[in-house]
DNA sequence: ATAATATATTTAGCAATACTAAGTACTTGG
DNA sequence: CCAAGTACTTAGTATTGCTAAATATATTAT
């Protein structure tokens, strides 16, 4: 399907900073984000391991976020929790006002009437 | 800069659309698109010729647009019109309604409070 | 005339990222 | 015991926007 190859790129960009979004209320370990992210866009975003693990090395190498091991209460699985750093709040916002800027102005030429 | 890397990335999949879009008043040809996204876009959308080309032939090969020369009228220089055909139509009110469902999601998503 | 700028298209190669697919390992329910 | 769920990792691919350069003609300035 034709529409499955421009969703995939309509994506690019934007998961880091979804990603960043649900990490700042709290901390969040990797299998959490991705349940999140699935139910809170209707199954848009539903992202496999392959995907999004990727994401959370690159935002930790660019110091947005910092992962810690859970400790080993019981017989948990270990889970590794990813906590936002101030960098990268403050990237958040600016990514936020990036990505108003750029759709408010593919939103401005998309409902632009043929005669404009 | 980091946030030129994450502009070029939340271009990805629109920049189709956007020409889809300006083709589809009247047919135009390259160099013309170029200044159009730029102007149209406030200079957001300022994209080279290697980025534009690739894209028009991408189009061509999924039969979304049609290309012919100009006729040589005087001593202009030759330029290539592309033409928006039917399927090209229909694949833009596709690609617009998937953009608007997609920004939709990421927005409910940035604007939701921390308390959820 | 000559040089510089604008118009106009083409192409090679790179970097970033979402995706598929598979593998590892532990826990829980039937 | 075996299947399913939880949880993380990694290899490899395709797409696409970007840089950069090459080609060629037309117009404007010196």
């Amino acid at each position: 399907m034709l529409n499955d190859k421009y969703e995939s790129q309509m994506k690019k960009g934007v998961l880091d900073m979804l990603v960043l979004k649900l990490l700042e209320p709290e901390a969040k370990y990797g299998y959490q984000i991705i349940n999140e992210l699935k139910e809170k866009s209707n199954q848009r975003f539903w992202v496999k391991e392959g995907t999004l693990y990727p994401i959370l090395y690159r935002l930790e190498d660019d110091k947005l976020v910092e992962s810690k091991w859970s400790e080993a209460v019981g017989k948990k699985v270990p889970r590794k929790y990813y906590v936002i750093t101030e960098e990268g709040r403050m990237t958040l916002k600016e990514i936020k006002a990036l990505w108003h800027e750029i759709s408010d102005s593919i939103m401005r030429i998309m409902e632009e009437n043929g005669d404009g």
